[in-house]
DNA sequence: GGGTATTTGTCCGTATGTATT
DNA sequence: AAATACATACGGACAAATACC
């Protein structure tokens, strides 16, 4: 059995696909149409579909079918910025909608955030490592929803040592926005200065909350970036973590280093 | 029917997995006896098994059992670099091992590429694009692919306008390593000078050939990085593009913006 | 709203092939 | 060569989701 039959079938759909005979979003043939289209039988023309579900090419949707996937229009998020003291953070940590950013129908696409939701808690593994805090310290985060043209785009979580609001930044552990920008916020109240910032990048399996948010199937087959953004400040001191979370099926990041052009749309 | 068997099942060894019950390597129920122990067929046990796949929590190994997944010591790049101008390029671009990188009994990790593979090629799409080079045009293609301790690790091609060979630039054609990176050889021989580059991180999964290069599953459940980095010249033209596969399951990137502080440890 | 047809999801049983020990 | 374990393939039955009348 040099080639399983169910690898044959899905083999043939997939160049149907590919080739763009079968366009996306369109109805594939039913279960029972394939069974007859290649006389197996339904477990072995069910391995097809679930194989090139796997590989993104195909959904299925109990009771209506099996349809070629759409491709998702990407967002695209700059992970550098020339201004790394953040001054004008508000839009440029990943709040910035390029000129350039624009739907198939040629809409400027329109994101939105949720308001903060905050929390006193304490840190453990990650997150205690990055700011640099014993294990179990407290900590302030600030947990924002992102949307974009209202599909969900990012779960995002900042991390502040507690301290900061004692010293006077009180309104670290208010929930709501902070008009200025935090890091605006925290030069002002502690005059602490950012003066940059380290991102790690890794890809893993979604969990379940956020494969409910995000609408992705429970099995990870579509995986998440995971971005933590490490802030520090004039003392080479870690001041902030930011927590990004954003499927991988939607988003791509722009490195830039030195002299760049810029992007022609 | 709130939650299938099959789910339950796999909850119930998922628990075990990651409470550290099971531990990495070690071998799972077999499919007969799972069946005993939770009183269902085998195609259910089968489907809880599949599940855990997916997420990449197992992995199962014909004739020998299912064994809980091993993680992969992951291999970190840092994108940004101090010297834009890529002076250093040969350790620089994908070839650095930073100093802390040793693996679990403290060995130094040890990269390993292949010579170059040379082709002449016409650009079409995404190369052409990124290149600022009509469809069709001829360029110059080097392909690398990259080991670490003898594990795949990175397929790599650099596009060169054919142009460079012509101008003088003749050994950019040649198979073999260029001895002190390319970059010098282009400003030695054409006036080129590297003032910055530009990446795009994007995933998907990976093709045949990459699977079969990096041994991962032929579904596309281990998606791959593809790093498109364009490299411009003094004039603000792309002079080189370089692709680069990697695995998502053991590669992990890093960029720095401003001033930030060395890794510890 | 209810009922029916359609389609995929879950689950069972069985048999045979293939890889490994 | 034999035993073991996963992979492929067949068959059937009922459940759940959706669309349509």
């Amino acid at each position: 059995m040099a080639n399983p039959m169910y690898r044959q079938i899905a083999e043939d759909l997939r160049e149907q696909i590919e080739s763009g005979a079968l366009k996306p979003g369109q109805q594939l043939w039913t279960e029972l149409e394939l069974r007859e289209r290649y006389g197996a039988s339904r477990t072995t023309v069910r391995d097809a579909i679930r194989w090139l579900t796997t590989l993104g090419l195909v959904e299925t949707k109990p009771g209506q079918g099996t349809f070629v996937a759409q491709k998702i229009h990407p967002y695209v998020t700059t992970l550098t910025t020339s201004d790394p003291t953040g001054a004008g953070e508000q839009v440029a940590m990943y709040g910035e909608v390029d000129s350039y950013d624009y739907d198939a129908e040629g809409h400027e696409r329109v994101p939105f955030n949720t308001e903060p939701q905050v929390e006193i808690r304490k840190a453990y593994g990650d997150v205690a490592a990055f700011l640099r805090l014993t294990e179990g310290s407290q900590v302030i985060s600030r947990h924002q929803k992102r949307y974009i043209d209202a599909t969900p785009w990012s779960l995002q979580t900042s991390f502040y040592p507690r301290g900061f609001a004692a010293q006077g930044a009180d309104r670290l552990s208010d929930a709501g926005d902070i008009a200025d920008g935090t890091i605006r916020y925290l030069f002002e109240t502690l005059g602490l200065r950012q003066v940059g910032y380290r991102d790690w990048i890794t890809v893993r399996a979604p969990d379940g909350t956020e494969a409910m948010f995000f609408n992705l199937p429970q099995d990870g087959r579509v995986g998440v970036f995971q971005v933590y953004r490490t802030a520090f400040d004039q003392t080479g001191t870690p001041m902030r973590l930011t927590m990004t979370v954003l499927p991988t099926d939607r988003n791509e990041f722009i490195v830039n280093v030195g002299e760049v052009p810029e992007i022609s749309p």
